[in-house]
RNA sequence: GCGCCCGUAGCUCAGUGGACAGAGCGGCGGCCUUCUAAGCCGCUGGUCGCCCGUUCGAAUCGGGCCGGGCGCGCCA
């Protein structure tokens, strides 16, 4: 690609200058940046300034320097020199014509590369507990970590998306849950029940407690009220809750390659044995009838409780026996998504994975902010006492899928998002998602109208796409070339929503050509292949985006 | 009290050390006998919370304040 040449001849102007003695020599890797003003050139190049101090010479007098040793070549049109120093470049107009026909050519693999080629990455996201349908609130990390994860595919990783289901014996909450469902299991049958203090009392409960009536019968009226009923009603709760968040995620086009059961850690042996290795290590001791892990000596603020005075272990505990059995899968890079509520613990994850032996860097925790929802300017309170929790299945079936994914994507996972329901209701032009999927709409129209009047579209490479000249034709053309360099940034920042305002952006500079440059046009049959195959071209593209994002793309509206 | 996140246009937010700080929504005014007006164009709008520092250059990095959100359990 051009840029990629270009790169190469300002480096090789850095070596001819260094070796005729007239710079020192340069660490600096180069960089290329776009001119805030397309006046201003194609590229612009800021190393003569990065280099002004090394080489004790003013910045422009470095840029001087650097172009008098840079090559000739037919790819520059032209260079100067501007502002403090920047070097901008102006490249021939072929570069972008190439670009044109290299998207219709790699189509849905354009933009995307090989970075991250055989290395394998595991993405675990939303794991919210088994005890009740997915809301608002944890459904953030749903598109999020599937955005990441098509993010990091689209840059040649493989990727692995896991759930963790917290569902372990030693689970308070997990318990907690068993019990509520038991609780609401009797009441159906009339008998005596007990709904714990801090028990679960929403509505949805009794709904799961019908369920397993209706599949297991009467006969759960017959499991004692102890410990070992709730665990096990915990356990059958939690296929319906399960079969319930499956659901949802369907309905949210979110699909998980993994299922893991914290459980099954427990009943094959896995958490003793890392607590064995733990007590072999010398960084756990016993105080108050617990087991504590050392972890202040890894940098954490206090030490942390392993294994509870009445013999239950801690999550921490779980978290550290997960790691291992993670990187026993294979993996090279692991990627927790987790809500703002666990960011507190992620010091005490690292800390005793350090204890353990176990590089901390392996491990990526990302912690997203809250999501609020709101409507008319006022923020829709949520509680989960008055049971005015919106589940996830509410919200789709309220604003839709694309319009629940693209919303819960637009904002950085370090801000609060606010999700407006009025705006995400509105199917108009105020709502960003149609603009978005209006664009794309509009460009499938265009190519069936081509088809319709005659016009081959499906050896639009072959076009002469010299002809393209137009401003509005050259913007479009210079977007659909910077989309690989921005898919790469968006997959090493893990910010998906970047894709989102992508998508905006090519959508307005996609309506700002359709509205100058009239596409179809039977008197101009050579400039009309030339902008169908831009058109094309930019359709591609914004179908890449959308797929990233999860989002539709719609062939009409 | 401690930790994390945020503070940029009326509102919601982009902006990985670069050139006059951007977008959407809102507001005002234009554009459909022509490929989708769910569109386009123009106008309106800012002490980038405040102060110091680092740098040729700071919305961006560091320190200190001020404001807001969320956490801080032998629950997860």
């Amino acid at each position: 690609m051009a840029d990629a040449q270009l790169l190469e001849l300002i480096d090789a102007a850095l070596r001819a200058a260094c070796d005729a003695g007239d710079l020192p020599a340069c660490e600096t890797g180069i960089r290329l940046e776009q001119p805030p003003q397309p006046e201003m050139g194609d590229f612009s190049c800021n190393i003569a300034m990065v280099m002004a101090k090394p080489a004790q010479k003013a910045p422009r007098e470095v840029a001087e320097i650097i172009l008098r040793h840079l090559p000739q070549c037919a790819l520059i049109d032209n260079v100067e020199i501007a502002g403090p120093g920047f070097i901008n470049f102006r490249l021939s107009p072929t570069w972008l014509q190439e670009v044109v026909r290299e998207v219709l050519v790699r189509g849905e693999r354009y933009g995307h590369s090989d970075e991250g080629a055989g290395k394998r990455v595991q993405v675990e996201f939303i794991s919210a507990n088994p005890v009740g349908p997915l809301h608002v609130g944890n459904a953030r990390g749903g598109p999020y970590g599937d955005a990441v994860a098509n993010l990091l595919e689209a840059v040649g990783y493989e990727v692995e998306r896991e759930y963790l289901l917290n569902d372990g014996p030693d689970n308070t909450q997990f318990r907690l849950f068993g019990a509520s469902v038991q609780a609401r299991v009797r009441e159906l049958l009339g008998l005596p029940a007990h709904m714990p203090e801090d028990g679960y009392r929403g509505d949805y409960v009794i709904d799961y407690a019908r369920e397993l009536l209706a599949a297991h019968g009467e006969g759960l009226g017959e499991i004692a009220e102890d410990e070992d009923g709730f665990f096990e009603f915990a356990i059958l709760g939690e296929e319906v809750c399960v079969a319930d968040i499956r659901d949802s995620l369907e309905m949210l086009g979110v699909e998980f390659d993994s299922w893991f059961s914290e459980r099954a850690m427990f009943e094959d042996g896995e958490i003793d044995a890392k607590l064995d290795e733990l007590w072999g290590r010398g960084v756990l001791y016993q105080q108050d009838g617990a087991v504590w892990l050392r972890t202040t000596e890894f940098g954490d603020e206090e030490d942390r409780v392993l294994v509870r005075q009445n013999g239950a272990k801690t999550y921490l505990m779980s978290d550290l026996a997960y790691v291992d059995n993670k990187l026993a899968r294979g993996f090279d890079h692991l990627i927790y998504v987790w809500g703002p509520d666990h960011a507190a613990q992620v010091p005490s994850v690292k800390a005793g994975m350090a204890a353990a032996g176990v590089d901390p860097d392996v491990t990526e925790f990302i912690v997203h902010q809250i999501v609020r929802l709101t409507e008319g300017g006022r923020v829709v309170r949520m509680s989960k006492r008055q049971g005015t929790i919106v589940s996830l299945r509410e919200l789709i079936e309220d604003v839709g899928r694309d319009v629940t994914r693209f919303f819960l994507l637009s904002r950085s996972v370090d801000s609060h998002l606010d999700f407006d329901l009025e705006l995400a209701r509105k199917e108009s032009e105020e709502n960003p998602v149609y603009y978005v999927q209006y664009a794309h709409a509009r460009i499938s129209s265009i190519l069936r109208e081509a088809r319709q009047r005659g016009f081959a579209t499906d050896d639009l490479a072959e076009a002469d796409l010299s002809l393209l000249a137009h401003p509005d034709e050259l913007r479009l053309m210079r977007w659909l070339a910077d989309y690989p360099a921005e898919v790469s940034d968006a997959a090493a920042q893990r910010a998906p929503h970047r894709l989102a305002h992508l998508s905006r952006d090519l959508a307005a500079t996609f309506h700002q050509f359709y509205g100058t440059c009239r596409v179809i046009d039977e008197e101009a049959p050579e400039l009309s292949r030339a902008r169908l195959a831009l058109v094309s071209a930019a359709g591609i593209v914004l179908r890449n985006l959308l797929g990233l994002l999860g989002v539709s793309a719609p062939e009409q509206m």
